[in-house]
DNA sequence: GTAAATAGTTAGCCGTGTCTAACATTTTAA
DNA sequence: TTAAAATGTTAGACACGGCTAACTATTTAC
């Protein structure tokens, strides 16, 4: 089966796509460190994802990530990266809590949330000016607790 | 160990409190359903959360909830409540997609996410005259994948 | 070229959460 | 009031994903 990756699966793929960007080879050792998983943890997993067709693993050998496999890493970096963004950009959530959270919840949003999201994300980082001031509202708001009365004015005067 | 609830007992916990709030009494076979679990599935889970203390559950008999049950089944209420109101309210997803990304979500979101995100959505949703003008030009942005001119006019009009 | 260090695997365990099949209890209704 | 139906539990299995201990293979350095 193909369909149907655990969460964890989900990870050790991503982690062999990054690692692969940085280095020639990824080996067991590397992905046990950078998922704080023991070796023989990696070892199972890689079994499972040779299995499913998604890795390539010759015994004490280098990993690589078939076809399949580089298509579903991409897709979850494309999550994490998106999660990521809204959470430490637009909701301004510290970077190291973002990709944490990132990292939890990568795994379990839908294709049309991750659409719309992503859209959401883009429409305000792209705005013509940098950021609209509505953003700069949120913050406020957030840390005082309540509207700028200068930007309530003018959200109030642009009604159409 | 009371802390670290596995996402599946939250989940446990979350049911019998909605169910309570509909129902005067709960039962294995009603939580069975809503979960979508079989009912040997409820009656394991169960006697976990009554050895973490969370739920009282006399053999053959109804289930209730500890002050430590209420508490946590209201934190991942809330959770629920804020994801669900970000992804249908402001990205305008399905309620029923919403629902579900809410559910598989609400284990995960930290309590730092969590604030800023309920803030956000606060801050969106009570602006003082209705959902503010960049909201509907989200949508014209997701519908037809560009801006709609009169709406960014107004956004560089605003600058101050 | 061989011994030590490093890398990787296997075997066997644990905890979580699910299931089915079989059994026990409680409730309902004839 | 007792037989049938509904409800709930136990036992035993399985998949997942983690661990340690012990083993094997490979690499490094002398």
């Amino acid at each position: 089966m193909i369909s149907e990756q655990t969460a964890s699966m989900e990870d050790y793929l991503e982690a062999i796509a990054k690692l692969r960007e940085e280095e020639p080879e990824v080996r067991v050792t590397q992905i046990s460190k950078r998922l704080g998983v023991k070796k023989p943890s990696v070892t199972a997993a890689l079994h499972k994802l040779s299995e499913d067709g998604l890795v390539q693993h010759p015994r004490y050998g280098t990993v690589e990530l078939t076809r399949q496999g580089q298509r579903i890493a991409g897709e979850v970096m494309r999550r994490h990266e998106v999660l990521f963004r809204f959470l430490s950009e637009i909701l301004g959530i510290d970077q190291g809590i973002a990709q944490e959270d990132a990292c939890n919840m990568e795994h379990l949003l839908s294709p049309t949330s991750l659409e719309k999201l992503a859209k959401f994300v883009e429409f305000v980082l792209t705005c013509p000016k940098g950021e609209p001031a509505w953003l700069e509202a949120f913050t406020y708001y957030f840390e005082h607790g309540e509207r700028d009365q200068e930007i309530v004015a003018r959200c109030l005067g642009e009604e159409s």
